[in-house]
DNA sequence: CATCACTAGGAAACCGGTTTCCTAAGTCTA
DNA sequence: TAGACTTAGGAAACCGGTTTCCTAGTGATG
């Protein structure tokens, strides 16, 4: 038994196949009458019609792509690219699409020639849309996507002038929640830990954020107070220790960690030091762990919506797909300061 | 300027399209001067053939299909996901396959009527095969996959006999390792903390594979040491908080822990209480969390190479795919014993 | 009763490849 | 040099739907 195709179905109802793809589309040019004869059939012969054909027939695969690097393989960054997948089916499966998953590690695009994702996904009509990680742009993709007129979604910190659409984390408020909440726990001389530095966009996304905070509140980081580098666990250990290596009116009362690794290191080189948190030393962190709320003492965090910037970005791109003439849209979801013990003074 | 498609390339070259196909799928009865023609026109009008259009000819999607419940947001078994993910595509790709991923939630999966993948995903042609998490299975996808000859392979405990295709992590050598580990370290009265219980394939493996290492150097679990309960961090501290108030010979000098959770949590009360580690008590645990390594002292810990498991199921599955008539065949993936401070006397 | 508008459904082209089968030309052999 | 065999490439059917266009039949209208 091979399977039943829409010419099955037809010969079996005594109909013309048109009438049955009519059927299928719920089309207004049928009776009701047919329409249930049709269907008993269908049902009866135990009928899916094939999504490839469909695909063919409408010039639309009816999938989207994610592009991201899946080469890195513990890094930190991976549960949180787990739930923007979630984030994207929930919307695009109500669409009746499917999510595709390429790998892009960022090395390998090289520069000169076209992505290898430009024919394995776009060109050659695997999916009908893109939702890019930003590590994975390059203005050669851009322009071939461009010309293509395809609609994509970057994730990610996207440059000053975008000509298309974007999701990110509000980074830069995050910084603001994040230095405003230690202020107003009565911190007042604030570090900051980790990150590639001056350049590095998400560094001056939440620096800049908490700059923003101290100013409203007529204070200012202490430039030697400001560290940058690797954003791990060896980094954070590191720091601290010159930190509290400085004379005691030079010592930060507060540090803010660019994620939880820098935010592991600073805790426990506080702990080695025998400095009590968060009575002498608030200690709070970009990024929210599954094991952060379990540090002694519990960190407190900036958590990022991760699932739910899934879901704009699969939002934006089903816009565009629908609605291709529509301008392109940046949007920031915002991030949620999570008050644990580490600062609650 | 619409698509190029194999008409224009053969009304530009001036043949048959039935060559140009040749061409592209390098058929020997093309010459090479043929070939080169058509090719050099090919790149020329910067073509390239609809993926859609050739997976209808060849009835056959290239695609497959991993099945995960993606409704989970923060679990810890993300990163876990994750990296399969990676390993999936990681072999697939080589093959000229997609990965499509698709929710299925666990709860959502009605027990009378087939799952929504068998439509979305398996009966409408849009995938090939099918990755599956072994929280997914129940016995009525089971046929209903088995009377369509449909090639899949199951991640996760699989049941007695199976008889289809099955990766898991090797949970019972697992335990063996970490208990003979820490048998090797001098201690000798372990306890057991987390799982749900009897019954349950990953708690009985694990703690099973324990058992046997204990066996092996003539010693044994007491019962009252091995303590079920959902893996979080509360049951870890609960649990070892009613171990240390066990009378002193009776307390357990080292603790496996079901995962990083639980370790957290027993960790935490451990310090609370004053026990040093590892000298009075070792902790080891399953799994291998990104911050496991920076805990005080950092965890001994058991790695799973998901990676790997993900890149061996894909394996299998495309095997199944290519050469249907194989029979089933279950793997076991091997986890690493990763020796740190908490175990380290 | 003749004409018209409307309706339900059918025939055929189409989407863009693949595959089978066939033929014309060239090569080999006797 | 005739007949058999090989080879390169073309014509057409096919994969399984969708869509356009057309027609037969019905009811309404003057």
């Amino acid at each position: 038994m091979s399977k039943i195709t829409i010419n099955d179905i037809a010969k079996a109802a005594g109909v013309a196949k048109s009438t049955v793809s009519k059927v299928l589309n719920d089309a207004a040019s049928i009776s009701d009458e047919t329409k249930r004869k049709v269907r008993d059939i269908m049902k009866e012969m135990n009928y899916t019609p094939s999504s490839i054909a469909t695909q063919l027939a409408r010039q639309s695969s009816f999938n989207v792509g994610l592009l991201i690097d899946l080469s890195r393989k513990d890094d930190f960054l991976n549960h949180f690219f787990y739930a923007i997948i979630g984030g994207i089916e929930s919307v695009i499966g109500k669409h009746q699409y499917e999510l595709t998953i390429c790998n892009a590690s960022s090395e390998s695009s090289s520069q000169q020639d076209s992505p290898a994702f430009m024919n394995r996904l776009v060109r050659n009509g695997k999916v009908d849309g893109l939702i890019m990680d930003s590590s994975i742009w390059t203005a050669e993709t851009e322009r071939l996507l461009a010309e293509l007129q395809f609609p994509y979604v970057l994730i990610g910190d996207a440059p000053a002038e975008v000509t298309y659409s974007a999701v990110d984390i509000d980074n830069e408020n995050g910084g603001r929640l994040l230095a405003a909440h230690l202020i107003e726990r009565g911190y007042r001389r604030l570090a900051f830990i980790g990150g590639e530095g001056a350049g590095e966009p998400l560094f001056d996304r939440r620096v800049g954020g908490c700059a923003n905070a101290l100013r409203e509140h007529g204070l200012t980081f202490d430039p030697r107070l400001v560290m940058a580098g690797t954003a791990n666990e060896a980094t954070g250990r590191l720091f601290m220790e010159q930190l509290l290596a400085l004379p005691a009116e030079e010592q930060p009362d507060a540090v803010i960690c660019m994620n939880n690794y820098t935010a592991f290191g600073a805790l426990a080189a506080a702990h080695a030091a025998g400095v009590s948190i968060p009575t002498q030393l608030g200690i709070a962190t970009f990024d929210d762990y599954p094991l952060a709320p379990y540090t002694n003492p519990p960190l407190t965090c900036l958590k990022m919506d991760t699932f739910e910037l899934g879901v704009q970005a699969a939002q934006m791109l089903m816009t565009r797909i629908s609605e291709p003439a529509l301008s392109a849209e940046q949007r920031l979801i915002p991030a949620a300061l999570i008050t644990r013990a580490s600062t609650d003074r």
